[in-house]
RNA sequence: GGCCCGUUCGUCUAUCGGCUAGGACGAGAGAUUUUCAUUCUCUAAAGAGGAGUUCGACUCUCCUACGGGCUACCA
């Protein structure tokens, strides 16, 4: 049993990819990878009414910036395509004529009203042994009667024969064997009228088959139809080939009951899509991680880990520690809430583990965002000084400065005084309250003074100037200073801080805090 | 309703018959700090309930409860 193994990643593109379909092809990615197999990416697009333009490509760029790779299909390439369903038709026709020839299929030409009726009128109808002997199909209506019918070009739908009372065994590589019993089963459409396409289960089990997959893992939706697919591949004598089944656990709603949905993202502040999505005919937006600020490796380690973990205490693991890791008999059978909060955790720790330099570009765009635009010469080059000392400030190399960031744009709010004055000194806040005393209007006062003395502006003199006077004076400045420079309490060493603010703009900030604090 | 799957701290989970049930997120407390933040330390917090099997059950079996999924000419 040492085939080679072959999975695939089959999303059907009616919209944005979920962050459940996420998980489940990362999982596939894990998989193949550690067997040194291939990934396929098939487009399931065999429901022509619920096709959405982009959704395709949506997809593609979604798996692109996750990291995720594929090694053949739609926009890869390979040996086994067409990969799109849409562009198997004939394929699937074919199939579908061996099991009517074989007797495992049958047409049945039942309209959707009457099968309704049918429904309105039986409690629980099921199209089944018991009953399709009351319908319209090539196996309650004479010969005579059907020839009449398909040369007149009515309408029809193949329907799988299931045989009843028969227990189907489905070995499950994370739950083990699950069994059902045929009778239970409804004969499924396999060949649909409306726009002569085959259904999914019969798609499904001939791609698979034909692109030799090794292992379906795919979501637990999927498990009640699982028999259904074992019974197709004994129809069609593929049994020994049939690929292992895996079917995973799904993720649920941070609160509530039920699965996570496309609603509960924005509703509760979190994407539930890799990318942003405009919807193209309700033009709404949704968010998505991407644009949220998260970091591709964070949104993986992190999905990775809601279903799945190695056995031991280990979070953060790069891709190809996963993909050594990875196991699929580990993973959990129960659903697993999607707890955004400790993404947000994961964003942080792999943001710090960023080399500063790579923040560079992201703040950039932070600082243009918030009105901070370098354009004469002299102010580029204050700019760059004061950029350089904000990422020491938050750098995580220091390790001793880290600050609590978990997206890039975390960083504005905690450094803004670098690049603007304090619009205004509210005698009301905590801080100025408890730091701003009688006294201190003169002290401030002093040491505006002290400071304009000094000459060469820089953390060191600062200091030697400023400790001197502190000594003389026995006060501790240092807050109500920082009220002045920062209007609250916040920010990094006082010396340092003038210093980077440069000479002129701190005795101006002195000022400014002097008038409106008298 | 029927069928299938599941059930360990608030959340993600470790434990694959033998423990004081471990870790992480989140929460709380304290220490350090000229502020904020970091950092460090600590605390609270779990085996759904009931029967078995066994010397012994969170771990195996059954029942109940609860949760989830499926039940379309959707995937």
């Amino acid at each position: 049993m040492d085939r080679k193994v072959r999975v695939r990643f089959a999303p059907s593109p009616t919209g944005p990819l979920h962050i459940g379909g996420v998980r489940t092809a990362l999982y596939n990615y894990l998989f193949a990878k550690q067997n040194g197999g291939d990934l396929i990416f098939r487009i399931e697009d065999t429901d022509s009414s619920r096709f959405v333009p982009g959704a395709e490509q949506y997809i593609i760029e979604a798996f692109e910036w996750l990291g995720i790779k594929f090694d053949e299909g739609v926009s890869y390439g390979g040996e086994y395509g067409p990969y799109r369903q849409s562009e198997r038709r004939e394929i699937y026709k074919k199939y579908v004529n061996q099991l009517l020839d074989e007797g495992k299929a049958y047409y049945a030409f039942d309209t959707p009203e009457e099968l309704d009726a049918k429904r309105a009128e039986i409690e629980n109808f099921q199209y089944d042994a018991k009953t399709r002997g009351m319908m319209r199909n090539s196996l309650s209506l004479p010969k005579t009667e059907i020839d009449r019918l398909l040369s007149e070009g009515a309408q029809y739908v193949v329907r799988f024969k299931i045989e009843p009372g028969r227990d189907v065994h489905v070995d499950d590589i994370i739950r083990g064997d699950v069994s059902i019993n045929s009778s239970i089963l409804d004969d499924k459409v396999l060949f649909k009228s409306a726009d002569q396409l085959p259904t999914y289960h019969l798609a499904n089990i001939v791609d698979d088959h034909l692109m030799e997959v090794s292992h379906v893992i795919r979501g637990e939706e999927w498990l009640p139809s699982a028999p259904l697919h074992v019974l197709l591949y004994e129809a069609f004598g593929w049994a020994e080939s049939m690929p292992r089944f895996a079917h995973l656990p799904l993720l649920l709603k941070p609160v509530g009951n039920g699965k996570l949905s496309k609603r509960d993202g924005d509703k509760l502040g979190f994407p539930v899509f890799p990318l942003e999505w405009h919807d193209p005919k309700s033009g709404e937006v949704s968010s998505g991680y991407r644009e949220k600020g998260y970091l591709p490796e964070a949104v993986v380690n992190f999905l990775a880990l809601l279903g799945w973990n190695p056995g031991n205490d280990q979070e953060i693991m790069s891709m190809e520690e996963m993909i050594k890791l990875f196991n699929l008999s580990k993973c959990s059978k129960n659903g697993a809430r999607f707890d955004y909060v400790k993404g947000i955790w994961f964003n942080h720790q792999y943001l710090l583990q960023r080399p500063a330099e790579l923040w560079v570009p992201e703040f950039d765009k932070l600082l243009r965002e918030n009105g901070i635009e370098a354009t004469p010469e002299k102010e580029a080059k204050v700019v760059e000084l004061m950029k350089l000392k904000v990422i020491e400030y938050t750098d995580s190399q220091g390790n001793k400065k880290k600050r609590n960031i978990s997206f890039v744009s975390d960083l504005w709010p905690l450094t803004k005084f670098f690049f603007v004055a304090p619009d205004k000194y509210d005698k009301e806040d905590k801080f100025v309250r408890k730091n701003w005393k009688e006294e201190t209007w003169a002290e401030m006062d002093e040491l505006a003074g002290v400071l304009s003395a000094v000459d060469n502006f820089t953390v060191d003199e600062i200091k030697d100037m400023v400790e001197a006077w502190v000594e003389a004076k026995g006060c501790k400045p240092w807050n109500a200073w920082r009220v002045c420079l920062v209007g609250t309490g916040q920010g990094p060493d006082m010396y340092e801080l003038a210093a980077c603010l440069g000479k002129e703009e701190t005795l101006r900030r002195m000022d400014n805090a002097l008038a409106a604090l008298k």
